[in-house]
DNA sequence: TATTATAATTGTACCGGTCTAATTTATCAA
DNA sequence: TTGATAAATTAGACCGGTACAATTATAATA
């Protein structure tokens, strides 16, 4: 690991074990190049990794503070590997209801940005966190880059399959969501009725390199879906 | 304006002239340090912000290359100015239903961080897109902060005179994103049925020294809002 | 032609430095 | 005590460099 990402690391684990607040401070600048002991540059970089993560933010001329947000039990948008809960000890868990390949509908050849004739691994899946019903998902895979899957592979976590077995580097992603009603089937699989609100979500996931090779529908639970994402605004 | 912010702007707007295309390359980092005549790593921190930003994307080995979604208008999450369309050509407009000085719920004080004998503005607005209701919104000012409004500042929009007509500067804001069912009021404002999904977002903005100035709760029509959002995998 | 090894290209990590701008603290004056 | 002023603190901008890793292009080999 890199030197940056491993003081970040340390660092946000500094905080954890500390258990600091909002607004408490870090040791500053130089005390961190002396205890790490590398140059300024890295701790910059460090940090900067932090505040894009929302674990503190830095204020010139003052120094560097813990930013916590204080709801817990929200699902972070923006963590970019499918799932993962903001809260500790949750139970997610998955329902493979398809698994098969096949041809792309045209939507799916353009999110993937393949031909019609390209073949696609097809996963259609139930998610659930402690037992009850959170999302309902539809996923496409280019089977050119996702060269195999079964019904193991994609109870678990594909992304970690992706990256760990297939070697691939994942890269960015394109999210579009939604409010709707849900429909039928949906309300089935969820446990609600047709009819009730939906979060729906379809995400575009890249490689390094720029493709495309996921493609997924999400349909949320209402009841289940809390989430929560942070921004900063020296974007601009 | 700072020199990689500066550069930051121009190759979005070179982007933007050229109509490149998602996938297209950019001059290599050292052509556009020659171009530009700064040094690598400001050019690096310009193209970090565009990276940020999602304009772009880089590969080592292999160059910088034009990232694009496809989709157009969906509003997107993240640019923290409270609202901005993504496309252009779009017009919003806000009635303004309430506006008053009072005293917290305890709600609004944990979230602004005060007192309960603390002032706050009260600002209850629907916001309009082409004339057709897209959003229900109460806002909470900690009025220490946010030291005066009226019905022409908070008609327009109210970051831009925090910015600029009181000299504070926005930092960074959480968000909580929630789908639930319509109340009575919400619906009538909206447009809509009692009962119907609404797209219900909290979110706190705060200075950039950490300080919270604005609470504020939103209430979307579902059958306008379309969000977008983009995702880096190195956080990790 | 196809495959493999090698070299060139290109972005990233990291160093160590100077200067600047925002904030905080200390100092002085009213 | 208050308020203005100066000094010290601290993060950020920017430079120019070396070394490295991933990718791509080229050459060598079978």
């Amino acid at each position: 690991m890199l030197k940056y990402q491993e003081i970040a690391h340390e660092l946000e684990k500094y905080i954890e074990d500390h258990k600091l607040q909002q607004g408490d401070k870090l040791p500053v600048l130089e005390s961190l190049m002396a205890q790490f002991n590398v140059s300024k540059s890295t701790i910059t970089k460090a940090l900067d990794l932090l505040e894009r993560k929302g674990v503190v933010f830095q204020v010139r001329g003052s120094g560097i503070f813990v930013r916590r947000h204080k709801r817990k039990g929200y699902i972070s948008l923006l963590s970019n590997q499918g799932f993962q809960k903001e809260i500790e000890g949750f139970n997610l868990t998955s329902k493979v209801i398809e698994l098969d390949v096949r041809k792309p509908t045209q939507e799916v050849a353009e999110n993937l940005n393949i031909g019609p004739d390209a073949d696609i691994y097809y996963v259609k899946r139930v998610r659930y966190i402690h037992g009850q019903a959170l999302a309902f998902e539809e996923s496409f895979y280019n089977k050119s880059i996702v060269t195999y899957l079964n019904k193991e592979i994609v109870s678990e976590s594909i992304f970690n399959y992706i990256s760990e077995g297939l070697g691939l580097k994942v890269g960015f992603s394109d999210m579009y969501l939604h409010v709707d009603k849900l429909n039928e089937e949906e309300a089935e699989y969820l446990g609600l009725k047709k009819g009730d609100p939906k979060l729906y979500l379809e995400s575009v996931y890249h490689l390094t390199n720029g493709q495309p090779f996921d493609f997924s529908k999400l349909t949320y639970n209402y009841e289940q879906s809390q989430f929560f994402f942070q921004s900063n605004s020296h974007f601009f």
